[in-house]
DNA sequence: TCCGAATGTAAGCGGCGCCAACATTCCGTC
DNA sequence: GACGGAATGTTGGCGCCGCTTACATTCGGA
């Protein structure tokens, strides 16, 4: 059998990403013809760079180089670029909704629940402004996923509102028009923040916690100008 | 003189971009070597492109292709991409808020003016996402412009909710703050468009508009919860 | 054991942003 | 008007990109 001098790793030039064989105990420094683990390592790559760098920051080709593989070898994988940032959108939107669910368990009431899920929102969008973007600039394939995720979420909210209307706590106007309203406050906090508006840029995780307080407890006592 | 057979134009493939040269009535179908308004045009198809198509569908090559000019002119007017989506950006921002300007003349009080501004900020997000969509992504260079448009706005709004609070109709809370929730409000309701939240996808104006008062009229009265 | 599927490789196409060297034209100054 | 520098074009090219094709290797089930 023949062997290509093309598969025999060239001794200068070791990019990082062969030092996992190392790490996995693969003998004699030769790299193997697969990776073994390729998908899982572009994607968290990816993510990592689009959380620190954002979207735009990432090739395929540079994501190649770092897992120590050809650069045609991510098609593989996916199919597209297009398709890689949906996973990496996918990925994203579930560490979101991990925090968000996170931060509504041990709620008592309606009220509180509401209130620590707009400041895991918009702490998530403050910490991680490159994610936050990705999530909310992808449709197509994860959109699945997201439509899915988000709605489960309205919904959820949806039935809070209900609540709190038998309970005569919250005014009798449309629950959906309440719902939308409130996660238009919610997400409007978050993108601004992302966005860089002036008056809430570099907000500070505790700043972003206060103003998400501040904000929502406005909306609940409402800004009069009647 | 030697006439390089570079400069005379191919007979086949005439760009798009050449024809304006017969409308302006230059002789022999010549194209001269100066273009005579090359800033102008590659910034004004730069904005109908990014308006129709977004700013990921542009390129450097493609804009001085359609102005019949050679792929390194336009660095002469725009020192690199980024320049140019910047300058993009600043037309785009003026068009904004020329819009909200417009809405809110001719209005008696101040929550009459603060709805008509939430109705154009929202309808201007619907109607060109990719343009309210790059006016927030960019910092940078014209970030001086969109801080000082932006500043101007928003003390003008703190200005109105002060003398709402000394005519008793707006409750005594910080001006800053309640300006600042009623631009999430509105900013959170023309993202949520934009990003094409499952609710308010493919929202008509109308519909746009109706949704930014019932909002904004929540907000004035509070959603309860307390 | 064998063969197809999965997953890697090299090579290359066309497009891109941007730069350097050179050509032409414009325009203020004498 | 002549002229010389500034402004604004041109060609050609570098290195990177996304993506495809043809081929190589390995894996894993029949």
């Amino acid at each position: 059998m023949r062997v290509s001098n093309a598969y025999i790793r060239p001794a200068i030039e070791v990019s990082a990403g062969n030092i996992v064989w190392y790490a996995l105990g693969v003998s004699g420094g030769e790299k193997p013809y697969h990776h073994g683990n390729l998908r899982e390592t572009l994607l968290e790559t990816a993510f990592r760079l689009v959380d620190s760098r954002g979207a735009d920051a990432i090739s395929m080709r540079a994501l190649a180089r770092e897992a120590g593989v050809s650069s045609a070898a991510p098609f593989r994988h996916f199919a597209d670029k297009r398709v890689l940032l949906d996973a990496v959108a996918e990925k994203a939107a579930g560490e979101l909704e991990r925090k968000l669910d996170e931060a509504s368990t041990d709620c008592s009431d309606a009220l509180t629940q509401f209130r620590a899920m707009t400041v895991a929102y918009v702490r998530f969008a403050a910490e991680h402004p490159e994610l936050f973007d990705l999530i909310h600039s992808t449709e197509s394939v994860s959109g699945h996923f997201l439509a899915e995720v988000n709605d489960e979420r309205r919904l959820k909210l949806i039935a809070l509102i209900i609540e709190g209307q038998n309970a005569d706590l919250i005014p009798d106007a449309d629950p959906e028009l309440i719902a939308l309203t409130s996660e238009a406050l919610t997400h409007g906090l978050a993108r601004m923040i992302v966005d860089g508006h002036p008056r809430v840029r570099n907000l500070s995780t505790e700043d972003a916690r206060k103003l998400a307080l501040a904000a929502t407890h406005l909306l609940q006592t409402g800004i009069g100008l009647s």
